[in-house]
DNA sequence: CGAATTGTCGACCAATTCATTCGAAGGTAC
DNA sequence: GTACCTTCGAATGAATTGGTCGACAATTCG
């Protein structure tokens, strides 16, 4: 058939899409196998624990969007220079950013735990919630864990800026203001209304 | 304050949104309690159990739902009387789909088991897929459990053209259209592409 | 062939989690 | 005061879950 490496991604992938829905702590090892279609134990023989899965889906997962970016980045021509090292700086902190995120799922939270972690980070609770809508694209759940009418608001009104990287796949648009609103919403939650 | 009739509804809303996200057996009473920023022995003062929660739950969405296509048939105008019974046939059918569903759901089956189930109720699984995303919003979440490749394309496919039921909140939409389209959906999983 | 290696799985376990109970106590109305 | 409404922390017993182990297929290789 297909040798262990692929098959380690297969499992990456498929437990990828359950983590992504229902948080690690919530995704069973029996749900993975039988997302897989394999016993529950012949899991163990790919990976070597639970977490051992989510930190190379984690890892699978910042690989992808760190080529999309950079795959992004080599389009951009404009001022040239300039623009590259102001974005080269900016993938440092998303380096940054992403062990954060992976430090805290280590300690085993769950969405709603990440959430209240993340909060003591941040000044503005909005922020907080919307690194967790991109980078784990739980955009519903995240509503269940809103604190006051004013953040839900200040979510929802910004969310509607978010056309542009949350759909950047519509490839009409300019690669260039693309590539500006990702990077300032991954990095900063800075978020222009268009 | 508020009465307890209306704090019960509070929870159905907030427990709603919950158990949509995860599906009954994931969903835990913290949680439901935590949303609502109370103690986890107080909801079993409003309800007796988290299966009487759940079913509240159902309750309410059906109605609002039966409601919605109420609305919608009283604004149909066209071959009237015709059109008129040929809803309310639809109506009662829907009535008992929707006994069907709760009947799965008590069983405390979570999203997975709950495909399974109803799978076996279909010849197509496309259909029992389309009717879990339709009924419980339920849309990323599915594509985890598709058996085959096929499947998954016929699926996509498929969403495309349901775009006039589930963003059916757009106004703009022919009315008359609209409603034969979620009718169509709802009863026989029988989608038009536009 | 046959033996070594690779891969799968059911049964099992210890630890944790979870729904639910209960009694105490804070609030409020009379 | 007392009666009632509401909230909650702590306790519990049952169910769930991550992980282990040994048996046993399947495949590889000599």
């Amino acid at each position: 058939m297909i040798n262990k490496e692929e098959f380690r991604k297969k499992i990456i992938v498929s437990a990828g899409q359950i983590f992504s829905h229902y948080g690690f702590k919530k995704t069973t090892m029996d749900e993975i196998a039988k997302a897989l279609k394999m016993g529950k134990s012949s899991i163990y023989y790919y990976f070597e624990s639970k977490e051992d899965i989510f930190e190379a889906v984690v890892q699978f997962e910042a690989n992808i969007l760190r080529n999309e970016l950079t795959t992004a980045i080599k389009a951009v021509e404009s001022p040239i220079d300039k623009m590259r090292s102001y974005v080269f700086v900016r993938m440092k902190s998303f380096e940054k950013l992403s062990n954060y995120y992976n430090a805290i799922f280590d300690k085993n939270l769950d969405h709603f735990d990440f959430i209240e972690t993340i909060r003591e980070k941040y000044d503005r609770e909005e922020l907080a919630i919307l690194r967790l809508i991109i980078y784990h694209g739980a955009r519903k759940k995240v509503f269940n864990v809103v604190n006051s009418e004013y953040t839900a608001m200040a979510v929802q009104t910004t969310l509607k800026g978010l056309e542009v990287p949350l759909f950047w796949k519509k490839k009409e648009v300019n690669i260039e203001s693309r590539l500006n609103a990702i990077l300032d919403v991954l990095f900063y939650g800075i978020v222009k209304k268009r």
